[in-house]
DNA sequence: ATGAAAGCGCTAACAA
DNA sequence: TTGTTAGCGCTTTCAT
């Protein structure tokens, strides 16, 4: 922030021969009636003496700063694109969004960006589940800043506003179905213990599509994280493969990173993808379509996902007119499912799980 | 930002029986004499009344933020990682970063969030080399406001101090001897023309490997942009390898992504990877090491390229204090090479670049 | 060792 | 239609 004195609504008063009030006026294109001479007065000292608005000082005195923050734990794969997403969103929506990349999953981390956010008197917080507790949390933000959450289950109402969650029940529910239709009998999933929220969902989405099937099959969950590698993860499946039927075994990875190794690791042992094994992963991460084989997986809808999380947070703030931007479908969907909002998957369909051949 | 009254300095000031000067000063902890008595009050008052500092009033006040804007294409790959990196290490020397994603190469997102950062009166910009025009950031980001570059070759020093560029030409020379020494003896590369800055130190670097070579090796540069498919861009190499040698043709490309893409789509023509072709790519992304087979590509040490990029910042800032915390070799290193300094990279090998076999 | 007071740049009643 | 003025919460001389 330069120190040299920077140009001020006062000098545009001077330069415009009226009050600041009224330069505030202009400038903020407030209704209250002035004289198009005024306003072509003003916005032309502006124009010439190079302005440029101190947002610091207008939210120190508005009270409001129409900024918000948002907390991912990392700036890849899926929490990127969302983070982006949202920053958009929030953009269309009058707001700005800060994002900080927690870096991982630290509770340290997390509490120290969101004083650091709560300092800056942001308006709105969006976080993933936390890692910290939820009593850290509900101590550190307290009450009059709204949060908002994503993939976050069984959040109390009292901590956060609401959580706009994407649909892993259904959606590995429907992977299982699609493995099942492409002629798998065993269907293994590698989960991720240490992202405990997310991986349950995962699980109860893959046991329900199990569970569903018109005839019985075999399923076993393993959790990567345990393993020290890949490869031993794959010593795993192999014998699970060894003693189911002749078809193909289908798997389904917690997300595209641990899937892609997996399928790697397959196919340096010298097994087919498709055909030994048909593969999805979850996220659809644009390597999926650049990898070999490339890979089915389940898109998540961000762009669905960001409006809902910004349609939470309005509704926190009380931005009636921001509010009335919705389209109707998204507002009575928010008002149907309350505090919990639930975004569909959607299969892609790519070679990993052809039908067998 | 909550409307309800917020806890003051004036209120801890009351609390604690002492003036708000006093409790500034406590709470900064200033090197002005105090009783500890009076700190215990203090800091007891904070403490029990749930004190939060106001950043946006001190800001204000102290002309001074604290404050570092960012701006990044994108949050995948190589951009998102030195972003994190660049939170972590502004962090480290009492800064915060707010980074912004302008989702691709828009001059016109560039310039809306630029400007939103200045008007929070960041104290400096870093950017990647942008895609607005160099007379456009003049113009907008003025004196006042150190801006420090990444990634940006021959910008003027009067409107960024400084740029912290990896080192692409000496990086990609290696590469062409690496698959030289494994046995290529045609080496093509597929760039961005797109991306032109960044392109152009890749191709120097290729062609300059290429010269330095013991012995006349064929070359052949493409330009993946302008191409309509992947498929398309691996008919020209296969032409190339038609009317070459026996021997494995060696390709570099422009990142991980395009070289990920082009292997795959050798992979399903039927040629194999390493032997028909050996492939190297640039960033050294993570999924470098999970694809099929897995592939040697380029480090970038982003750790050691923000150090670089804070400490072009805080010398524009005159931070003196925070700038005496750099290693002698770091400061050592940015006196000798000026305000464009070079960051190494470093040669990862893998699978796709073993010898033929 | 502590306090009084003048800002920082802007907003928002309320007056005129 | 425009202007006056009292803050917003904090920092920073300068007195005491």
């Amino acid at each position: 922030m330069s120190k040299k004195r920077q140009v001020t609504i006062v000098d545009l008063a001077e330069a415009a021969g009226v009050s600041i009030a009224t330069v505030s006026n202009v400038l903020n294109r407030r209704k209250v009636p002035m004289s198009s001479e005024t306003i072509r007065k003003v916005e032309q000292a502006a124009e010439e003496l190079g302005y440029r608005r101190n947002v610091m000082a207008a939210s120190l005195s508005r009270k409001k700063s129409y900024e918000l923050g948002m907390l991912v734990p990392s700036f890849a794969g899926y929490h990127g694109r969302f983070a982006e997403e949202m920053q958009r969103t929030a953009h269309a929506y009058g707001y700005h969004l800060s994002v900080f990349s927690a870096a991982g999953f630290d509770p340290e981390i997390e509490k120290r960006h969101l004083d650091v956010l709560l300092q800056r008197r942001v308006d709105g917080l969006i976080c993933h589940g936390l890692a910290m507790s939820q009593e850290a949390t509900r101590q550190l933000v307290g009450v009059g800043t709204p949060l908002v959450l994503f993939n976050a289950w069984g959040w109390p109402t009292d901590i956060a506003v609401g959580a706009v969650n994407l649909d892993f029940v259904v959606g590995c529910d429907e992977v299982v179905r699609h493995l099942y239709e492409r002629g798998c009998r065993t269907i293994c999933y590698l989960g991720k213990s240490s992202l405990y929220a997310t991986d349950r969902q995962r699980r109860i989405g893959v046991r329900n599509g199990v569970q569903e099937l018109p005839e019985p099959v075999a399923s076993e969950s393993f959790d990567a994280d345990s393993f020290a590698s890949i490869e031993a993860v794959l010593e795993q499946v192999e014998a699970v493969k060894a003693r189911s039927g002749p078809g193909p075994v289908g798997v389904i990875g917690f997300d595209d990173i641990v899937t892609l190794s997996f399928m790697s690791a397959a196919l340096r042992q010298g097994y087919r993808v498709p055909g030994d094994f048909l593969i999805a992963g979850i996220n659809n991460d644009p390597v999926t379509s650049i990898c070999y084989p490339d890979m089915t997986s389940l898109a998540l809808p961000t762009a669905m996902q960001a409006e809902f999380v910004m349609l939470l947070m309005l509704q926190a703030l009380d931005d009636t007119a921001a509010l009335s931007r919705f389209p109707e479908d998204y507002l009575s969907k928010a008002a149907r499912e309350g505090h919990e909002i639930q975004i569909p998957l959607r299969l892609v369909q790519r070679r990993s799980t052809e039908r067998a051949y």
